[in-house]
DNA sequence: GTGTTTGCAAAGTGTTTGCAATTTA
DNA sequence: TAAATTGCAAACACTTTGCAAACAC
C-alpha cells in the first residue's frame, strides 16, 4: 500500500495547496468547508447555511468555526461577501467581476454575468473618495 | 386669543395632515420624528442616528418608537429603506427613483440622482418573476 | 514543542415584541 | 370610553469574542 489511511480520504491535494498559499493551514475544518464551498461553482451560502449543510453531510464544525472560516477565504480573495438583506450576511464562491438577482421572497441570490449589466453614468465620487466597487441588486418578487 | 396654548407650538399642520392621510394618527412623537426626518431633505438615517438627534434636541422617545415610526413611516410611503451595510438599517427620506454612494468609511450615504446613472443588460427574471426594484450602491473610500 | 486553530459558552449588536399605562379622537 | 400608541424590558437573530483544549508542523 505504502499510503496510509489518510490520503485515501479522496480530498483533492489541490485544496490544500489552495488554503496553503493563502497562509492557511489546511486544518479538517477548512479543508471540508473548502470541499462544500468550491465544489460546484457560483455559490451563495450563509454562515448557517453551509454550516448545516456541512453539519448534514456528518461533519463536525462549530458555527463559529464556519464564521471563522468564511472571514479567512474573505480575507483571502477565495470569496466576496454580497450585502442584500439586512438580516444576513452573504458570501459568495463567484469573485469575479458580476451583479445579483436576489429573489426577496425566498432569500436566494442568482449571478448576473459583468459581462451582461453594465451601469453608466455615474458621477465622479465626492472629493477625496475612489470608487471601490459597483453593486447592482436586480431585487425580484413572485408575480 | 381663542386659540389654546398647545396651538402656539409652532408645528407646521401640514404634518399632522401629512400623517392623517396616511393613516397614522399626528402623536407627538410621530409629529416630533416627521418633524425632524423632513426638515431638511434627502435625509439618511438610521433608527439609532434619528433617536440620538430628536433625543438631543430635548426630545422624550423611545428607541422602539423610532424602529415602528420608521416602519409605519416606510409603510406609508413615506420613507424608503436602503440595504448597504450588514450591520445597520439606514432610511432615506427621497423615495423617488435614484441610487446612492455609500462612504464605507463613515457609514454615510449620497444620493445620485436617478436620470444621472442607468444600468443597462439586466437579463430577464428568472420565471414566475418580475422585478420590483434595481438598486446600485456605488461604494466608495477614502484615497 | 510551539504557535495556530477549534469549539464552547458568554457577550455583543441591532432589532422586534408583549403588555400595562397612556394618549387620541 | 373605545381604539390606537407608547415605552419599558425581555426576547430575538445573527455575529463576534475569550480562552482552554486540540491540532498542525
Amino acid at each position: 500500500m505504502g499510503k496510509t489511511s489518510r490520503e485515501t480520504n479522496a480530498v483533492p491535494s489541490f485544496t490544500a495547496e489552495k488554503l496553503r498559499s493563502a497562509g492557511l493551514r489546511p486544518t479538517r475544518q477548512r479543508m471540508e468547508l473548502a470541499g462544500h464551498l468550491f465544489a460546484g461553482s457560483d455559490r451563495h451560502v450563509t454562515a448557517e447555511s453551509l454550516h448545516d449543510e456541512v453539519v448534514n453531510s456528518g461533519i463536525k464544525v462549530s458555527l463559529a468555526t464556519v464564521y471563522n472560516t468564511l472571514h479567512q477565504f474573505t480575507a483571502a480573495g477565495l470569496l466576496r461577501q454580497v450585502v442584500v438583506d439586512a438580516a444576513r450576511g452573504y458570501f459568495d464562491t463567484n469573485t469575479g467581476d458580476h451583479q445579483h438577482f436576489f429573489l426577496e421572497d425566498e432569500g436566494t441570490l442568482i449571478d448576473i454575468s459583468g459581462d451582461a449589466i453594465q451601469v453608466a453614468g455615474v458621477p465622479s465620487p465626492p472629493p477625496g473618495m475612489t470608487v471601490d466597487r459597483v453593486d447592482v441588486v436586480v431585487r425580484v418578487k413572485r408575480t
